[in-house]
DNA sequence: ATAACTTTGCAATACTGTTGCACGTAATTC
DNA sequence: GAATTACGTGCAACAGTATTGCAAAGTTAT
């Protein structure tokens, strides 16, 4: 099964909800892929984000990423096709907070109409 | 019941979920909340953040802000007291998009500590 | 007073995420 | 090789949030 999942993110190189993974099966479990894909994030395979349509996303990690800090990129949701796409050659740049908040990990997402829905 | 959630969301001056809203008041239900806010939002009275937590929160817009478009500044989530912080005067940079993706809009979320919990 | 419209509460529903449990399979130990 | 242990899977149930249909209550206009 994980080599299965891996092969799915692989081949999609976009950002899947679980729902999207496991409509690219017949016959296997929810709970199963939910199970393996929190067993990826926990040994730093791919990493998560929440694009706010409703459903975290699951993305592949570049080989050196270690996406708890340092390695955060932009995301993109299409508000046209629904499509997630890691913008991994876009970190995101350092931001001075006000006195008194501490950085530990940033979200960011930007919305819009990705180059396939054009036109 | 408008002017009442008016209320709730100016006195905490920060951004609040349905649920945290609806806490703050005996027998209120929380569909009636739910369009409320939705009036509100319509209206432009307020914005929301998906901050991650699971809920979406509702703040407060300025007077001369139109959130849907140009004033779009960062959240803070709170990893420890799990309040949401409108950054009011961080607006998010311009960010140069590869080409193709088309900016709509954004929600960038910040998450750490806030000054109410450090030490 | 009547009719038309708006607001509210209740209940039901949808959707995503998450967990307990039992069972089958694979790996380990003796 | 048989007994034991650990692991992976499916099913079903549950939790949390968001959302909607419907009818009753309240408000405004005629
Ligand atoms: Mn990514
Ligand atoms: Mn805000
Ligand atoms: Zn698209
Ligand atoms: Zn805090």
């Amino acid at each position: 099964m994980r080599e299965l999942v891996y092969g799915v993110l692989d081949k999609n190189r976009k950002a899947l909800s679980l729902y999207e993974i496991e409509q690219q099966f017949d016959n296997v479990d929810r709970s199963t892929i939910f199970r393996t894909l929190k067993t990826f994030q926990d040994n730093l395979l791919i990493h998560s984000v929440d694009d706010g349509s409703g459903a975290v996303k699951y993305a592949l990690c570049d080989d050196d990423c270690t996406c708890s800090l340092d390695d955060l990129h932009y995301h993109f949701l299409c508000t046209k096709c629904g499509q997630t796409h890691c913008l991994k050659n876009m970190p995101i740049p350092k931001v001075d907070l006000p006195e008194g908040f501490n950085f530990e990990n940033a979200n960011f997402v930007i919305k819009g109409t990705c180059p396939n829905c054009q036109g």
